[in-house]
DNA sequence: AATTGACACCATACCCGCTAGTATGCTTTC
DNA sequence: GAAAGCATACTAGCGGGTATGGTGTCAATT
């Protein structure tokens, strides 16, 4: 009675893994993934674990998977605010902005990341976890970096504060993704709220980076 | 061969207890909660499962025992700056080096907070836990009054910008716990590196809600 | 001072649920 | 007809929790 394709499958393998992901970053999101079984995100698919363990090789490759797919997301939509001209300051502000955005976007994903954050190096971890770790350590790096040059550019401009640059740029990452923890979208929410929490944050951010350093 | 109380065991059962959730606070530090077995813990104490289960009931009470304490070192340590006197600026400013001190302080503890912090309910919890939930809850809660008292002051003199306070607050909080997710204390250190990132972050802080609301 | 219970304290040994992972085989697709 | 795609049924082991018994401590009693 299976193998009738239905809904999203018709894209391809790719877009099913992606169906995966998704609802497996949903049920991670709001249980936990810890007390969020196999099965769970198998029943959220209407399918079983078979179709799960088909496309991934365990429950902590989910989790690296949901992991990059978030950086992946997030670099990719702060990179033209990055890439865009204007002073250090505008540059961060809109960064700042497309960052927070997002943050809410995809705010399942973002969940599992920061649940996961403080990496415990999960003992036994197979081939395709410790690759897709490494992918996702690389590529967090080289995003934190848009941030650490707009910084240093700023402080060197003078418009930021000539304070120790990587306490400010992880006081900074994690203002921006603050939203993560308390942002609940609304039922019929049109985009005026997350407008709002955007530019409040951007603003908020601006000014951190430009406070005076001796107290 | 038991029976035997040695080191911090002569202060009474209260010292016991204490002893407990700081080797599990440690623990679940360094390893994660849901990575920390109880005999884990009641290894790195030199006893058994068995010491630990007398004095707590399951591990979801350690956790939020843990939880309740964190936030009680917290709001103690930070109360004295919320009562002194002072402007709005000075106040916040004196609130927050408070804050990331504490958190530099007890690390553990708090480091299992932000672990546990998106409260997956737990199901099945017991009614100590929910007790102990409760009380972390509602202290949590008096804690961030004082933030939001000195804001609120702030914005209404005008030193502070006049945005949306809850998300202000919010900002504000995840800001002052970023020392918890990557400080780590380097050995031999004597308390300068801590100055210096308390200093700065608390600075970050004021320079954040000044920030104008608009852009 | 010595004895005796009573209880706090903890070690040992055991159970058992829960879930990640696997083995297998049936469909559908190409 | 080969291989991808998935359902079904099963296994295994980890770790939370318990049942039990032994050992020391302390207070009351004689």
């Amino acid at each position: 009675m299976s193998g009738a394709r239905s809904a999203a499958d018709h894209a391809g393998p790719d877009a099913r893994r992606r169906a995966i992901l998704d609802a497996a970053a949903r049920r991670f999101a709001v249980a936990g993934v810890e007390l969020t079984s196999i099965d769970d995100i198998a029943r959220s698919l209407g399918a079983t674990k078979g179709k799960i363990y088909h496309h991934f090789g365990s429950k902590g490759e989910l989790v690296r998977a949901i992991r990059l797919h978030s950086v992946q997301l997030t670099h990719d939509h702060v990179l033209p605010a990055y890439r865009g001209g204007g002073d250090p300051a505008t540059r961060l502000h809109r960064m700042a902005a497309a960052h927070v955005e997002v943050m809410m976007q995809a705010l399942a994903y973002h969940r599992v990341v920061v649940e996961t954050m403080r990496a415990h190096p999960h003992r036994g971890a197979t081939q395709v976890e410790r690759s897709l770790a490494a992918q996702t350590r690389a590529l967090q790096g080289t995003y934190e970096d848009l941030f650490r040059d707009v910084i240093r550019e700023g402080i060197e401009s003078g418009v930021f504060a000539g304070q120790n640059l990587s306490i400010a740029l992880h006081s900074l990452m994690m203002l921006l993704n603050a939203p993560v923890y308390w942002y609940r979208p609304r039922l019929g929410e049109r985009g005026t709220d997350r407008d709002a929490i955007k530019t409040q944050i951007a603003a908020m951010a601006l000014g951190a980076l430009r406070a005076a350093p001796g107290d």
